[in-house]
Order: structure tokens, then sequence, then C-alpha cells
DNA sequence: GGAACCGGGCTCTGCCATGGGT
DNA sequence: ACCCATGGCAGAGCCCGGTTCC
């Protein structure tokens, strides 16, 4: 049963191997060759070891971060067959750099138990979504738990269909594949749960439309899936329970901008709702400015509280009123830094947000720039 | 022609727990 | 007892520019 693992240890000489290096490794063939375990019926633990010791070595000249990967899966690397030169011909072969097949392997070590028509075949899956092997390099690079993690190419195969009988065109795959790839990991089963689920909640705040609505959820907030059932009910629940809105309204929350909160951690979620109006209530607002910043603007949630406190605090020190922001939530999307250089800069030309609004805080870099300019020459 | 509106682009893995199979 | 496959969790924004409106 040594044999395969003999075989990738002596084809790694061929394309890694200096010649410095070639005495030690004639020692390893020595040592590995008589390793017969029908003939040699020996301890187990010892032989163990020693494959061990000849995996390792190979990591090593391949220059995989063993430490990690003993750290990260001890037990691939205890195994008796292996495929890491497989997976290394393979992966550079697509593209792959020596130090990113290393990394890949540093980070999710059972990848060298996989096949190489296995691996031939995930791959051809993912190709039907991206369009070039170099795409789903960068994915692997990224995140190579994504592509190894399942051995089981049927259940991608069926995930793709199933995704695809959704309504989502190839665009919305392929911003799937590449922002969440675990989705396609996920059993068909897991997914189908949570468009189960949305489907449910549409139907339940009385939408005419349950697929249309998972569609649209699905392609807003690409992580979705990626969520537990149990997160999303819990968010939808106590949306639907604290923001007192009419069925569609909230209907339209989570179809439109608001796809994205349900991505949120229930915990994290109901916190920075409160923090939200207790803020707004300690600057002089309402608990109701808070719903409403909401509707008109639901991913505010997404921002701590404490960022999202010094984002209020700035804007108001500026003469900015709770109702300007209200009605422009837009404006705290950006950056504290951007909006301290942004108020600072208006301040110097003496724009006035009671006259002119506070519109002009939301706009692109250039575009600002551009009008700030205008300022500066009306002054001259 | 400039302001306002608004959709959408980036983006998220790495670890742990658990149950099943051998 | 061990490994594998799979589910779930933590942590928590910023920006651009096309189109439409006035």
């Amino acid at each position: 049963m040594a044999l395969p693992q003999l075989w990738t240890s002596l084809n790694l000489q061929r394309t890694f191997i200096q010649p410095s290096l070639l005495t030690s490794l004639q020692w390893v063939r020595t040592l590995v060759t008589p390793t017969q375990p029908s003939t040699q019926p020996s301890n187990d633990a010892s032989d163990k070891e020693e494959e061990n010791n000849l995996l390792l070595d190979n990591l090593k000249i391949m220059g995989v971060d063993v430490e990690m990967a003993q750290k990260r899966q001890p037990g691939v690397l205890r195994k008796t067959i292996t495929n890491e030169r497989g997976l290394a011909d393979f992966l550079q072969f697509k593209g792959a750099s020596r130090e990113v097949m290393a990394s890949i392997i540093s980070r999710f070590p059972r990848s060298i138990s996989r096949s190489e028509q296995h691996l031939e075949e995930r791959w051809q899956l993912w190709r039907t979504v991206f369009k070039s092997d170099s795409e789903i390099v960068s994915i692997l690079d990224r995140s190579p738990e994504s592509f190894f993690r399942s051995s089981d190419n049927d259940n991608l195969k069926k995930n793709i269909v199933f995704l695809t009988s959704l309504g989502l065109t190839s665009k919305d795959l392929h911003r799937l594949l590449t922002t969440a790839p675990r989705t396609f990991s996920n059993s068909v089963e897991l997914n189908r749960q949570m468009v189960d689920l949305l489907k449910d909640v549409c139907s339940s705040l009385g939408g005419m439309e349950p697929s249309r609505f998972t569609k649209d959820v699905i392609s807003k907030n690409p992580f979705i899936l990626i969520r537990s059932t149990k997160r999303v009910r819990a968010n939808v629940e106590f949306l639907q329970s604290s923001l007192g809105l009419t069925n569609s309204e909230l209907l339209g929350v989570l179809q439109g901008h608001g796809a994205g909160i349900l991505d949120l951690s229930h915990e994290i979620l109901k916190r920075n709702f409160m923090m939200l109006q207790e803020k707004l209530v300690a600057v002089g607002g309402t608990k109701k400015d808070a719903i409403t910043l909401i509707v008109n603007h639901a991913s505010v949630l997404f921002i701590s509280h404490e960022r999202i406190s010094d984002k209020l605090d700035r804007l108001l020190q500026a003469g900015i009123t709770v109702k300007q922001i209200r009605e422009k939530p837009r404006i705290l999307d950006f950056s504290l830094e951007n909006l301290r250089w942004r108020v600072d800069e208006l301040r110097k030309v003496g724009y006035d947000f009671d006259r002119s609004g506070v519109a002009v805080l939301d706009s692109s870099r250039k575009r600002f720039e551009a009008r700030l300019q205008k300022m500066y020459s009306v002054e001259e």
C-alpha cells in the first residue's frame, strides 16, 4: 500500500530536487522501498511513523508549512496514501505558482487526499461558472477550503443545477462562487433549506412572488447561502417585531437594500439597532428616527455602534441635524476619515449645511473634489 | 450642466463541533 | 479511536459613477 506514495516521492525528485538534496532523498528512498505491508506484518505504529516522515519530507521540499498543516489537519499527515505530487502538478498546470500551491496545502492539508480524476472533474465543474483557470486559482489561493472541503462532485453538480433553477443568471452564479465559494460545497439540501426559508418569509409577509423574492435576496446578498437558517430566521423575526413596519414595507426592505443585513450575527443586529436608537435619542432625535434611517438605508445596521456614534457626532458637530441625516442616510456609508475631511474642507469655503443641505457629502471623491474646486474659484 | 437618485462593485475566511463511517 | 464531511460561528463598510431630473 506504500507504492503510490513511493511513486509520488520519486517523481518529486525529478522536478523539485536540486542535486545537493539528492543524497538525503536517496536515503529516503532506501528507507521506503522495503515497505511491503503484505509481507511485513510489522508494528503498525512504526510503519505509520515512517510514512509520516516521508510525506513530511515531501511536503517540506514542496515548500509547505508543515507545522501549520500539522496543526490544522494532523490526520492527513499520518495517511499512507496521499497525492501531494499529483495535486502539485495539477495546480501548477492550472497556473498556480509554487508558493500558491504550497500555501494551499499548508492551509488545507486534506487537499492532498484528492485524486487527479476528482480534481479534474471538480475543476471542470467550477469552470462551468468561471471563464478562466486563473480565476479559480485566485479563489483557491484565497480560500482553499471552499474548493477542497467536500469530496462530493455529484453534490457540486446538483448545486449548480439547483442554483440555476432559481433563475440566477450566469453573472449571479459567477458572483456567488467568487464571493462565497463555500456555497457550492454546501450540501444541496442545506442550500435548499435556505431557499425554502426565504420563500416562506416572502409568503408569510404576504408576498406574491416567493421565487422572485428569493432570487433577488440571493443576488443582492451573495453570502446568504453560507449563513445558517437559524440566524436568518431570527433576524427576520427581530426586524419584524422591532421595526413596526407593514408586511409589504418589510418585504421591500429585505428584497432591496436590506438583503445584506440578514447576514449579521443576530446579537450584533440587535445590539446595533438598540444602540442606534439610544444614540439618536441622546443627541436629540427619536427612536422613530432610527427606524426611518433603517427603512431608508438598512445598511446602517451594519455599522458598529462605536463607529456610527463617532460619525453622528462628527456630523452633528459640523452643524448637520438629525433630520438631515435621517433623510440622507447614505452619508453614513462614508468612512469617518472621509467625512472629517469633507466637513473640514467645506468649512474652509464657508459651506452652510443649513442653507445648502448635506447631499454634497454623498458623492464620489472625484465629484466632491470637482465641486470643492468650483467653490474655491467662486470664492476668489 | 450640475444635482439628485440610486444600483451596484469590491467583500469572507479559518476555525471548531459534531455525527457518521470504518 | 480515528478521520472525514459538513454545519455553524465570529467579526462587522466604503465607495463609484450611470441615469434621470431640474
